[in-house]
DNA sequence: GCAATTCTTTACTGATCGGTCTAGAAACTG
DNA sequence: CAGTTTCTAGACCGATCAGTAAAGAATTGC
């Protein structure tokens, strides 16, 4: 039995919105009244859902964690070859650093507004952003299993490493990287991590 | 012939006490109090040395890019084995990502912050961070040239390869990733560029 | 209809910001 | 010394910000 005037705002698309705005322009360049606008909710609902700035910040990172990076460890831990797994995942970089508006990475835009020292957001952003290198270690060494990754690759050490590759790709497609620079970064972690065919 | 007060600052070394300022906290974090602080100098002489907030920023940026990235073209353009250099540029970016205070890289913080609006900043960014992609891909030539590096690698994508990596590595060494991490990433990058021995 | 409840609208508040203005201190020149 | 120039110190200004308060609108249960 709920009483009162019902809201005419849905939560969670608000939430979508308020986190498109903070991974397109920052914590910072947003103001409340641009987060009114995203939104179409009032100030006071605003202050109401989500309490104050800071926390529906969070809220949105949190979401984009869920929205973008889960499905990346979904799609490495998903059934069937494993290469094509983290093919898969390549692609999806690609699309996502050569698209017109491209914003770049909201958790590595956000550890570089936010240093070290907002505890809340680096927990947030490791939490995410850890379990992308540790998916693809799974995934590489699953790959190298079935005979598709070169054996001699360190699963660990190719895990972090691709994890810093798209952290860094997702900045250079921010400001402006072309879709050729993109796509040859991509051919080459492909190349990389294949197996090799013996001295032929 | 000076007339007049002389000025009790060294106009080189507040840029630098005012780039590291910058670099630490972001544009926005930094206010003009601030910028007084770290370079000892007062408001009214900030603004007719070095112009408004924006115009400091930028000179600080392209000081940044001279004083940190300038050594990384160098030194991959030096003499001696390519492969050396090569090494010693990796050397140098653990250097940078395990140190206790790191603070990542200037440049994808700033263009973390500013995104891709502001034309002046991009520019700079792209000017010394584009250069590092070309330097890697010389390099990685005479490497292979010189029967250090792999000959199935395609320079120009692993040169851009690189570039993306480091951009990423001092992300997430801002957000505190541990040394091992980094070593780990440093030792992938040694392997995979390295010379595979024919089935041995 | 009436009270209760919850939402929306708008105005306000105190603080902080970038940038400017003024006054005065400190050097040089003649 | 006086006059000029360039510096520093600090008050000041309009704008903007996050957050709050107050009043009005819309829906419920009785």
């Amino acid at each position: 039995m709920t009483r009162g005037r019902p809201r005419n705002f849905d939560e969670a698309t608000a939430l979508e919105q308020a986190m498109t705005a903070f991974w397109r322009h920052g914590y910072d360049a947003v103001s409340l009244d641009d987060l009114q606008d995203a939104t179409g909710m009032a100030r006071q609902s605003l202050y109401r859902t989500f309490g104050d700035k800071r926390s529906l910040f969070l809220r949105a990172l949190d979401f984009y964690g869920e929205q973008m990076l889960g499905p990346v460890v979904e799609t490495l831990n998903a059934n069937g070859r494993a290469i094509d797994n983290i093919h898969r995942v390549f692609k999806m970089w690609e699309a996502g650093a050569t698209a017109a508006d491209t914003s770049g990475c909201m958790m590595v835009n956000t550890c570089s507004q936010f240093l070290c020292e907002d505890e809340a957001v680096s927990a947030l952003v490791l939490k995410h952003q850890g379990g992308i290198a540790t998916a693809f270690q799974d995934a590489l060494r699953r790959a190298q299993d079935e005979g598709d990754v070169d054996p001699a690759i360190n699963a660990r050490g190719m895990g972090r490493t691709l994890a810093c590759v798209v952290g860094g790709l997702m900045g250079m497609s921010r400001m402006g990287a072309s879709a050729a620079f993109t796509r040859d970064v991509i051919r080459t972690l492909r190349d990389t991590i294949r197996v090799r065919k013996p001295a032929g």
